[in-house]
This record gives structure tokens, C-alpha cells and sequence, in this order.
DNA sequence: AACAAAAACAACCGCTCTCAG
DNA sequence: ACTGAGAGCGGTTGTTTTTGT
């Protein structure tokens, strides 16, 4: 049995608003606000609209100081930079960029920013995605299925680390950094849109002994507050990188193996999630030149899904926000690899 | 000019979270 | 501690506008 409606379906308008609606709707608020309770209000103006639908018209279109197109290249800029180090948390992407919705970044984002960013490379990336796509058909359905629950997003901003990475690396059309977020800037925004202390963020002692407050993230006030306990070796990260890989692409600079496995991966943070949607859930993030370097190998994480096998119960394992790879071991909360 | 396809925009749906009772 | 209503969020779908043929 589901939920009860919270409003009679039959008999709400839906579609898009008409003028009278939004005026009668934009007086009201004005004059009284939204008395806390959207599911009333309709009905008090005499709008035949879900509150939801009342709610949302409201936030995104009739609030005061809402700006609609015209996105800039900073503001491109600060998007682009939050949604590889958050994925698709829209609301908090939008608290950096007043005057902005959660809806119309999202929008933007789906419609013209992703394309103008990934578009450009379909070929050279349908290659690396291929690879994925060969590697589901070749083994068991259980595999598939964990394959599969690297997301859309995930996926997407594997392919963003990519982008960003060749643009950093040569020079060519498309490293005009000026267009793109750096990784200073990536890391300020991290820094600033969680209050993360630049100095735990990346700056992780080699002896993995240090701690670190910056993982409570509450999305609503951005305060940061429990603690990160490195976990991993040097050398158990380096072994997720040890077999020889296929998708080395040397038609576009990318990274091969071999490449990868001679960075060394030296320093790496580990800790909880803590913030509702990923609450008991553990990740570890490389540091910055290795994260880089590591996030376009998909090798990577098809090495660490044959990891998670041999675990018991049913682990899961997904590409997370502020990147890495986040696993979940429902014994013992964690595993070392 | 007419039509189709693609892009852009607006709104809805269903889920989770929060918090008052 | 539990429950349920409302708020908020992200994904998805529907509609309109623009572009290409």
C-alpha cells in the first residue's frame, strides 16, 4: 500500500501556468507568505494546483531576483567544477549561484553544459565506454549488475575527469583552461562549498595517521564535522592497479596502465559518509594528482568490482560524490583492499 | 512553406528526509 | 521511540521553440 496523494489528482490542474494563476499566487505570498504549509495554500487562493506544483512555481519562477538564461562562463565554470566533485546534487550546486534554481541548473546542465563539455570527444569515449559495455557482456549477470551501479552521473564525470585532464595536459583546442575549471579552482569550490579545511583536504600525511573533520556534510548548511580515518596502504591501492588493462587510448593522450601504475598511489583518505544519503557507506579518495590520474581508468573500478566478490552478503560499490570509489561491507562497515 | 528533428524549457512524479505530535 | 504530513530533491516526461532539410 502506498502512500495517500497529498492532493486529489483528479481534480488539480496540471501544465504550464497561466498569468492569472502566477498573480494570484505571487499576491498571496507577497501579502502572507506561504504560512508554512503548501498543501493548503492552493486552496486558500482558490488555485485548482497541487501544492507541490505551487511550491515549485514559486521557487523557480515567481520568487523575487531569479535570474532565467544567460548563464556565464563563471557560472559554467562553478557548475561544471561542483557537479565532478558533488554528481547531480543540484540544490547545493544552485546554493553557490544566487539567483539560480536547483530546476534551471539542472536544466542548463542536461541540455547544453554536458553536451558542450562531452559532446565533443563522442568518439574517442564511446571507445572507453565500449570497454565497460564488452566487459558486461562477457561475464555473469552479477557482474553486470554491479557494473551497473555506476551511475549515469558517475559515468559522466569519469568522462569529465577526462576531458579536463587532456585539456590540462597538451595543448590544443580545447585547453583553453580559461574556459574550463582547474583544479585549484575545483578545489576551492570543494573547500568553499563545504568547508572543507584546504589543508585535510588534500594535504594527507604519507603515514595515514592523520584525522580529519570534513566529512559530515549537512547539504542544507554546508557544515562539515566528523572525522576521516585513513585506512588503506600505499601498496593495497597500488595492487587495485596491478593487471594489465585494454583501454589504454593512445589516440588521445590518455593514461594506460602502465602509466597509472608507475604514479604510485601514495596518500589516500578514507572515511565514512555520513550525510543521509550515503549514510554507512565508506570511500577512499586519492589525492589530487592521482586522482586525476586514476579516475578516466575504468580498469580501476572493474578491479575493484572483482574485488568486492569475494565479500559476503552484497556490498556495494559506486563511483561518489567528491570522488573515489565508495564501498559498503555490512560486517564490518569497511574492508581494506 | 511545410515538415521533422533537435534543443530548450517547464512541470510532474516519486522518493527520502525532517520534524512535530 | 514511533508515526505521518509536509517539504525538498533529483530524475523524468511533456510541451514549446528553434533549427535543419
Amino acid at each position: 500500500m502506498g502512500r495517500a496523494p497529498c492532493c486529489d489528482k483528479a481534480n488539480v490542474k496540471k501544465g504550464p501556468w497561466s498569468p492569472d494563476e502566477d498573480t494570484k499566487l505571487k499576491d498571496y505570498i507577497e501579502k502572507y507568505g506561504i504560512g508554512g504549509n503548501w498543501i493548503a495554500l492552493p486552496q486558500k487562493i482558490g488555485l485548482k494546483r497541487c501544492g507541490k506544483s505551487c511550491r515549485l512555481r514559486w521557487l523557480n519562477y515567481l520568487r523575487p531576483n531569479i535570474k532565467h538564461g544567460g548563464f556565464s562562463e563563471e557560472e559554467d565554470k562553478i557548475i561544471c567544477s561542483l557537479y565532478i566533485s558533488i554528481g547531480s546534487r543540484w540544490s547545493i550546486i544552485a546554493a553557490q549561484l544566487p539567483g539560480r534554481t536547483d530546476n534551471d541548473i539542472k536544466n542548463y546542465w542536461n541540455t547544453r553544459l554536458k553536451k558542450k563539455l562531452l559532446g565533443r570527444r563522442k568518439q574517442s569515449n564511446a571507445r572507453s565506454m565500449g570497454y565497460i559495455a564488452d566487459n558486461r557482456d562477457a561475464n555473469s549477470s552479477e557482474d553486470s549488475d554491479r557494473l551497473s551501479a555506476l551511475s549515469n552521473s558517475a559515468i559522466e564525470r569519469l568522462q569529465l575527469h577526462l576531458q579536463l585532464q587532456r585539456m590540462n595536459s597538451h595543448s590544443s583546442f580545447y585547453s583553453n583552461t580559461a574556459l574550463w575549471p582547474s583544479m585549484h579552482s575545483l578545489h576551492e569550490n570543494m573547500v568553499n562549498t563545504f568547508q572543507l579545511s584546504d589543508e585535510n583536504l588534500w594535504n594527507c600525511r604519507p603515514d595515514h595517521q592523520v584525522q580529519i573533520d570534513t566529512a559530515n556534510i549537512d547539504p542544507h548548511s554546508g557544515n562539515a564535522s566528523s572525522s576521516y580515518e585513513p585506512v588503506m596502504t600505499a601498496d593495497s591501492i597500488t595492487s587495485l592497479l596491478h593487471e594489465p588493462t585494454k583501454i589504454s587510448d593512445s589516440a588521445d593522450n590518455s593514461p594506460g596502465p602502465q602509466e597509472i601504475m608507475s604514479l604510485g598511489v601514495e596518500q589516500i583518505l578514507c572515511g565514512d559518509y555520513n550525510d543521509s544519503q550515503t549514510a554507512g557507506h565508506k570511500y577512499f579518495m586519492p589525492q589530487e594528482n592521482q586522482y586525476h590520474q586514476m579516475m578516466p581508468d575504468f580498469h580501476c573500478f572493474r578491479r575493484m568490482l572483482e574485488e568486492t566478490n569475494s565479500w559476503d552478503d552484497s556490498p556495494s560499490l559506486d563511483i561518489v560524490e567528491g570522488g573515489g570509489v565508495m564501498f559498503q561491507d555490512s560486517e564490518t562497515g569497511y574492508r581494506n583492499l
